[in-house]
RNA sequence: GGAGAGAUGGCUGAGUGGCCGAAAGCGAUCGCCUGCUAAGCGAUUGUACGCCCCUAAAAGGUGUACCGCGGGUUCAAAUCCCGCUCUCUCCGCCA
C-alpha cells in the first residue's frame, strides 16, 4: 500500500509510474474520495470538540443540582449529526482505503520500462549449459520411466496438476527441502522458522495478496483461513502490527513450506509436468530491513539464491523484471532462471524481490531509530531459495544420462544417503 | 465438545458512567547528587489521523480517536448491554 500522504503529494509522479506499469487508475475518484474524507473528517471533530466540551458542563451542572436539559436536548441533536457524519466518514474511509489496497506498488528507477516478459533486463549468466549425445528428455518423462513421478496417481488423488512422488523421487524432494535449509541457515545466517501452512485475511492483505488476487487462493469453506500461497505470506506476517528496535534489524528468516495455488487462468499453460502445481515446495527467504539498506540487502538475496544453483552445478541466468512482469507489491523482482534442457528454455526457479515499505504499511511492521527514537515502516523482501518441484526438474533434465538414469549433485548427495545415481 | 475465568500503556497492575490517555510500581531516557558503583532526588516516557504555523520537512501549537475487535444504550462509556476473536483453568476426546 502506498501513503496516502505521498499519494497527495505526487499524484502526478504516480500517474506517470502506474502508467508505465501498464496500469489504468483512476485518480481523480482518489483526490475527490481523499478531500471528502478531509471535509466529513474536520467537521465531525469539530461536533465531538463542542460535544466534549458540553457534556462536561452538563456534568458540572448536574453536580450543582442545576437544570441541564437544554444543553442535554442540544447535545442529543448534535450526537444525532455525529452519527450520521461517521456512517458518512466510514463509507468514505472504506472507499478509499479500498481504492489505495488495489494501486501496485511504485517501481524502483531502475526497472526497465516493458510491455512483456522479453523486455526483462538480462543481469548475468552463470554456468555451462549440458551437451548431450542423445536428445535429452522433459522431466516427466525421465521421472515417469525410473517410477519417481506419479501424474497420473497424482491426478486420481486429487486432481489435475498434482503428484505423487516416489522412492527416490520423494526424497530428492526432502533432501533438496534439508540441503537449500541447511545452506542459508549455516553459510548465509538465516533463522529458520516453520509456520502455519493456512493465512487468515489480515495475513494475506498485508501481504498483498487480498483483496486484489483472491482467486489465485485456494479457500477453506466456511472459515476465514486461506492455504499459503507462498511463505511469504506467514513469515512477513510474523511482524505484523508490532514495532521492533533498530539493533534488531535486519532480520533474515529462512521457511519451507508446501505453496497452494489455484492457478486460475492458467488452463493450458504448462500442463505437463511439475512446472506448474496447485501445490509445490518451496524454501523462502524473507528479510526485514531499514530503508537504507534494502537494496543492498536485495543483491545479497539474490545472491543466496543464486548459490543453490551454484552448488547443483545447474547453469542459471539472472533478469531484472520489466515493469510488465513485476508483481503486485514489488518495486523490484529479480528472477532467476534455471537452463532446462528438456524444454529448451531457462524456467524462473527463483523471484527476489524488494517491497520497500510497501507490506510493511499494509501490515503495520515498523521499526524505532535508536538515534531518535522516531517510528517508521522498515522494508521488506523476499525471495526463493528455491522452488523445490522446480529445482527437481533442474536435475532431472540437466543430468540425465544416455540410459535413462539421473545423477545426483555431489553437494546433495549427503541428503540423499550419499546415492549418487537414480536408476530403474 | 462441556464448564468457568480473563484481555487496560514497553512490562506488572488499579480503575464508583463525567475530574481517565488513563493511578501506582517496574523498566527506559535525560538531569541532579556522588571519589567510582549502588542507592537517592527531579523531569520525561504511546500511536494514528486532521488543522494551524512553515517554501517544504522537522520542531512547535491545537483538536479528534484509540483501554482485545465490532455494534448498542447515554448529553457523556475503559466502566453498562449484545455479538465476535484470542488467552488461561478444569472435564471429555484425540496425533
Amino acid at each position: 500500500m502506498l501513503d496516502i500522504k505521498y499519494l497527495r503529494q505526487n499524484i502526478e509522479l504516480v500517474r506517470k509510474k502506474m502508467a508505465e506499469r501498464g496500469q489504468a487508475i483512476d485518480f481523480d475518484r482518489f483526490i475527490a474520495l481523499d478531500s471528502q474524507r478531509r471535509d466529513i473528517l474536520m467537521e465531525v471533530e469539530t461536533l465531538r470538540n463542542e460535544r466534549n466540551n458540553v457534556s462536561k458542563e452538563i456534568g458540572d451542572l448536574k453536580k450543582k443540582k442545576a437544570d441541564a436539559s437544554a444543553l442535554i436536548a442540544k447535545m442529543s441533536d448534535v450526537s444525532a449529526q455525529i452519527k450520521e457524519l461517521d456512517d458518512r466518514l466510514r463509507v468514505t474511509e472504506e472507499d478509499l482505503n479500498g481504492f489505495v489496497l488495489t494501486v501496485p506498488n511504485i517501481q524502483h528507477d531502475s526497472v526497465t520500462i516493458g510491455s512483456s516478459s522479453e523486455d526483462n533486463q538480462l543481469i548475468r549468466s552463470w554456468g555451462e549449459k549440458p551437451v548431450f549425445s542423445f536428445e535429452p528428455k522433459a522431466h516427466w518423462e525421465i521421472g515417469e520411466n525410473l517410477n519417481i513421478l506419479d501424474f497420473a496417481r497424482g491426478a486420481k488423488i486429487a486432481g489435475a496438476r498434482f503428484t505423487l512422488y516416489r522412492g527416490l523421487g520423494a526424497a530428492l524432494e526432502r533432501g533438496l527441502i534439508n540441503f537449500m535449509l541447511d545452506l542459508h541457515i549455516v553459510d548465509h545466517g538465516y533463522t529458520e522458522v516453520l509456520t502455519p501452512f493456512m493465512a487468515n485475511r489480515e495475513s494475506m492483505t498485508g501481504t498483498g495478496q487480498l483483496p486484489k488476487f483472491a482467486e489465485d487462493l485456494f479457500k477453506i469453506e466456511g472459515m476465514d483461513y486461506f492455504l499459503i500461497p507462498t511463505a511469504e505470506v506467514p513469515v512477513t506476517n510474523i511482524f505484523r502490527d508490532e514495532i521492533l528496535e533498530e539493533k534488531n534489524l535486519p532480520v533474515y528468516h529462512v521457511a519451507y513450506s508446501p505453496c497452494f495455488r489455484a492457478e486460475a487462468g492458467s488452463y493450458g499453460k504448462d500442463t505437463r509436468g511439475l512446472i506448474r502445481q496447485h501445490q509445490f515446495n518451496k524454501v523462502e527467504m524473507v528479510k526485514f530491513t531499514k530503508p537504507e539498506t534494502s537494496y543492498d540487502e536485495l543483491e545479497k538475496l539474490t545472491a543466496n539464491a543464486e548459490e543453490v544453483l551454484k552448488k547443483l552445478g545447474i547453469a542459471y541466468r539472472t533478469v531484472s523484471l520489466c515493469t510488465a512482469d513485476l508483481g503486485f507489491s514489488s518495486a523490484k523482482t529479480y528472477d532467476v532462471e534455471a537452463w532446462m534442457p528438456g524444454q529448451n528454455a531457462y524456467r524462473e526457479i527463483s523471484s527476489c524481490s524488494n517491497f520497500e515499505d510497501f507490506q510493511a504499511r499494509r501490515a503495520s511492521i515498523r521499526f524505532r531509530r535508536a538515534e531518535s527514537g522516531k517510528v517508521e515502516f522498515l522494508h521488506t523482501l523476499n525471495g526463493s531459495g528455491l522452488a523445490v518441484g522446480r529445482t527437481v526438474v533442474a536435475i532431472l533434465e540437466n543430468y540425465q544420462q544416455a540410459d535413462g538414469s539421473v545423477l545426483i549433485p555431489q553437494a546433495l548427495q549427503p541428503y540423499i544417503r550419499g546415492i549418487d545415481r537414480i536408476t530403474l
